[in-house]
DNA sequence: CATGAATGAGTCTTCATTCAT
DNA sequence: CATGAATGAAGACTCATTCAT
C-alpha cells in the first residue's frame, strides 16, 4: 500500500470514527487502531487530531457540493432545477451517512457566518449556486419576487435539516417529509 | 435559602454554563462555582453531571412550548393561527437564548425518535398541537390536502432552525429570513 | 496530616526531585510518588510542573539570601563584613546542596537580567547588599575606587560558581578554593 | 560532497542548533534538516543524539583552548601572559557564541571532575596552562605564595563565568566587569 | 448539609531510534 | 548511501465522581 492509498485509508477509518464518537469521544488511538497502526505512526501523517477532523470534514463537504452541481447540467427549467438541486442534495446523503453524523454533531460545520472561518467557504459555494437559481427564477417571473438571499439561505437550512433528520436520526418519514416540505416551499415561491 | 431556592439557583446557573460551553467543555466545577458551592456539595444536589443537563433541558424545552401554545389562546383564524405559533416559538426564544445555545450545540435535543429516551415527549407536544391546526385547515379546506403529520415535523424543525440561526449564530438577517420563510411555507400549504 | 504540612511536604519533595534529575527528568509522576500522593491529587496541590518549580526554586533562594543578611547583624568592620557575606553565602548551601543542584542544571536562575522575569527580584536583594558593603568601603577609603556595580556583580557570581563547584560537583577542594578566592579577591580590592 | 565535508556539515549544524535550543529542546530532525538529509541518513553518520552533542562540545572546547595558548606565544612577562590569557579567553567567544549558548544551558561541561567522564580531559589542558603561569609568577616571586592548584582553577571558573554573562546572558555590563574583576583579581595575587 | 481531599481513567502529543527496501 | 515509515515509551494535564469527616 503505497502512501496515497494509506492517506486515503487514514481520512476513511478517520471520518468513520469522527461520524460514530463525533470529535471529542474519538481518540487518536480510535483512529490508529482502525487503519492499523500505531498511534505515533499515524502522527507521522497527521500533524494533529483536529487538523485531520477539518481535512475529513472538508472533503466530505467539497464532494457533497460538487454532486449536487453536477447533477443540474443539462437541465434548464428552473422548478425543475430547484427540485434536482434538492432531491440530490438530500440523497446523496445516503451515500455519505457518516456525513451527516458529523453534522449532527457538529453543527457549527453549517453555520455560513463570519465569525467562524471553519467551513464557511466550502458552504458559501452551495448557497451561491441555489441563490442563482433563484434570481433566474425572479427575473424570469417564474417565481415570486421574493428577497434571494434570504430564500436562498432558508432552502439550504432546509435541506440540512432533513437531511439531518433522514441520516441521522433515521427518521423513517424523513424522506416522505422532505418531499412534503420541497411541495409546500416550491409552491410558495411561484408566481 | 432553602432547598428549593438552591435547586433552582442550581438549575439556572447549570443552564447558563451549559450554554456558554456546552455539555462537554463545561465542568462540575464551573457550575459549582457559579452556584457558589463546593464541587462535593453539588453533589448532594444532583446525581450526576449529565442528570442536571438533561433537566435543565427539559425544563426549558416545556417552559417553551408552553408559552407558545399560551399565545393561541383567543385565535380561531387557522392561518393566524399558525402565523402566530411560528412568530411566538421563534420570538420566546429572545428571552431563552441560552436555551437555543444549548440547542445549537446539541442538536439531538430536537430530535423526534422513539429510540432516543431524552425529550421526545416535551417535543412531541408541541408537534402535536401544531398538527392539531394543520388538520383542522386541512379539514376546513383552507389549508391543501397536505400530509399533516410530515408537515407538522416539517413546520417545528423549521422553528429550530431559524431559531438557532437568528440567536445563537446572531445572524442578523434570521428575522427578515424568518418571516421570508413563513411566507412562502405558508402560501405553500394554502389552498 | 493538615493541609499546611502537605503542601510543605510537596515543596520538600519537588525540590529534591528537582534536585536529583533537574526539571525536564523530573516527571510529575515522580513528584506524586514521593509525597505518597496520586498524580491528580497532587494536581489539587499545585497547578503546573513549572509553578511548582519556580515555587520551590523561588523560596530556596530567599531563605538563602535572609540567612546570609543576618549573618551580618552586629558586625561593622567592612572588610570582615565581605568576608562574612562570602563565608555564610557559600557555606550555607552545606545546608542546601538541592538548591545548588537545581541551580547547577538550570543557571539561568540566577542571572540577574531584565529579559528574564524568574528569580531576578530575589537575586537583585543580595546583589544590593554586597553594593551597599562595597560602597561604603570606597567611601571610607578602606576599598580602591572600584566601580562597585560591577564589582557586586563580579561578588556575586563568584559566589555561585564556588558555590556549584563545592556542592553540586562535589569538587573536595572547593573550600579550599573558595578561601584562596577570597583572599585573592579582597586582597585586590583593599587600598 | 564527500563525506568528510558531510561529516563537518553535520557538526557545524548541530552545533548550530543545540546553541539555540539546548540539548533537550533541539530534536534530531532539526538537525537532519538543517543539513538537508533525512534523519535516518543522520543516523548513518551519527550514532545518537548524545554522541553527536559530545562530539560538538569537545571540539569546540579545543578550537577555544588552543587558541588561547597560541595567543601567548612570544611573550614572557608573566603578569601580561596572564592579563592575554584572560583576554583571549574571554573574547574568543566573540567569535563562537554558539559554545557560549550550550555552556550556559549545559554548564556541567565545564565542570572539572573525575566523576564525570565528558569534557574533563578537554578542560584540563587549559587548567594546566594557567598553573604553570602561576607557578612560574609564584617561583618568581612575581606573584604572593598562593596554592597553585587551587587558583588555576579559580581563574579558570572566573573566566567561563564572565564568558557566559557576556556572551550568553548578552549582559551589556560584562566587558567592563571583566576588565574589573581581572584588574581586581591579578592585584589580588601580586606581590 | 458541607467540604477538602483523593483518584482513575483517560487524552493528545513528542521523539529518539530502527529497519526494510 | 538514502529514505519513508514505523514504533514504544513517555509525559503533562483534566475531570467526573467518591468519601471521610
Amino acid at each position: 500500500m503505497d502512501a496515497e492509498q494509506k492517506w486515503a485509508l487514514i481520512l476513511r477509518e478517520a471520518k468513520s470514527s469522527f461520524a460514530r464518537f463525533g470529535y471529542r469521544k474519538t481518540t487518536v488511538d480510535d483512529i490508529a487502531q482502525a487503519v492499523e497502526m500505531t498511534k505515533s505512526n499515524l502522527y507521522f501523517y497527521v500533524p494533529s487530531k483536529r487538523a485531520l477532523y477539518d481535512q475529513v470534514v472538508r472533503r466530505a463537504l467539497i464532494a457533497w457540493h460538487e454532486k449536487v452541481i453536477r447533477s443540474l447540467a443539462g437541465e434548464h427549467d428552473l422548478k425543475r432545477m430547484l427540485y434536482l438541486m434538492a432531491e440530490h442534495a438530500f440523497y446523496y446523503l445516503n451515500e455519505d451517512t457518516q456525513l451527516c453524523s458529523i453534522i449532527a454533531q457538529d453543527p457549527a460545520i453549517l453555520s455560513s457566518e463570519q465569525r467562524e472561518d471553519r467551513f464557511d467557504d466550502v458552504n458559501q459555494v452551495s448557497i451561491d449556486s441555489l441563490r442563482g437559481l433563484l434570481q433566474q427564477g425572479v427575473d424570469a417571473k417564474v417565481f415570486r419576487p421574493i428577497d434571494v438571499d434570504l430564500t436562498a439561505e432558508f432552502f439550504f437550512s432546509i435541506y440540512l435539516m432533513m437531511v439531518i433528520k433522514a441520516y441521522v436520526n433515521k427518521d423513517q418519514s424523513a424522506p416522505e417529509q422532505f418531499r412534503q416540505a420541497l411541495d409546500i416551499v416550491i409552491q410558495g415561491i411561484l408566481l
